[in-house]
DNA sequence: ACCGCACCCTGAGCGC
DNA sequence: TGCGCTCAGGGTGCGG
């Protein structure tokens, strides 16, 4: 679910309740992929050790530890990481809802999707990462040890330039889309914002990365740019089910101009939105405003 | 080296 | 009500 402003967002939200507290239990479900390292495995590294900082690297979220390791958490499509507490009706799905009165509704607790619950010696709330297709990842890294998941990523693209896009595009056939979404060039642009950026850009999602000209990368660039930082400042984007970790929507889906508005006019010339699929994803686009 | 595709998983929403 | 289908903001790994 979570680009770049989420996990931006969650970063920010949850550094307060994660930073300097000693960690004194951690919980998980049962061994699964979301697990890189085993969970027996990640309560015996975790415990006892203190998160002394909080980095994002593209959707990836980093907590480096007080030994000289570090914890990488990626939120895939359903992550959701959040302080206990935090009450939403969002967190539960809606047979879930139906049966629950809603003071019952009101404080989340932990179900069979909440994999992993870390607790601290202070005794205070705990620090929960929930995630129901279990897309997520988690991994410890040894103080020193490398990830190719990290190591692979390209500029940060709240940092991209138009000179980044222009090289890694004009050796490709892909679509345009394509290399906006490509990690390894511009890390934190999913789907969502792909959409919006090319829009904003006046360039097809299918059109040829090659194909590009200088003057479209550089504004692709600062669409991008724009978007991402926008939505930040809305709070993300709340479209299926992403909330903050205070438990609140966000108010980018507000200022969509194509994603999942296949059908309805083009808020600029009126022109209906289309929707096709470009590399596997639901992909917008206005006909007219886009070449 | 590229590119397209299948796949990992669960739940919501739809038509019938 | 229930079944079967499609769709979903993520990334990896395979074969052509």
């Amino acid at each position: 679910m979570p680009e770049l402003p989420e996990v931006e967002i969650t970063r920010r939200k949850i550094a307060s309740s994660l930073l300097g507290r000693a960690i004194a239990a951690v919980h998980t479900t049962a061994e699964s992929y979301f697990f890189l390292t085993p969970p027996a495995e990640l309560k015996r590294r975790l415990k006892g050790r203190t998160v002394t900082a909080l980095t994002r690297h593209g959707k990836y979220l980093v907590a480096e530890l007080d030994d000289g390791s570090r914890l990488l958490l990626h939120l895939g499509m359903t992550g959701q990481l959040f302080v206990q507490g935090s009450s939403s009706p969002r967190l539960l799905s809606s047979t879930a809802r139906a049966s629950l009165k809603p003071a019952e509704q009101a404080v989340f607790k932990p179900d069979h999707h909440t994999h992993l619950r870390i607790a601290f010696a202070d005794g205070g709330p705990e620090v929960w990462f929930r995630d129901v297709r279990k897309f997520g990842k988690v991994k410890w890294l040894a103080p020193g040890e490398s990830d190719q998941r990290l190591d692979k990523l390209g500029t940060d693209a709240l940092e991209v330039t138009g000179e980044t896009l222009w090289q890694a595009g004009r050796k490709k056939s892909v679509a345009a889309k394509n290399l906006v979404m490509d990690q390894a060039v511009i890390a934190g642009v999913g789907n969502i914002y792909a959409d919006e950026a090319l829009f904003l850009s006046g360039v097809r999602p299918t059109r040829k990365a090659g194909k590009l000209t200088r003057r479209e990368c550089e504004a692709l660039a600062a669409n991008i740019r724009k978007v991402l930082q926008r939505s930040i400042e809305t709070g993300g984007s709340s479209i299926s089910d992403w909330i903050n970790p205070d438990g609140q929507d966000g108010g980018y889906q507000d200022e969509r101009m194509v994603y999942a508005r296949g059908g309805q006019p083009c808020k600029v010339c009126g022109t209906p939105i289309k929707r096709i699929t470009v590399g596997q994803r639901g992909t917008h686009y206005c006909p007219k405003c886009q070449s």
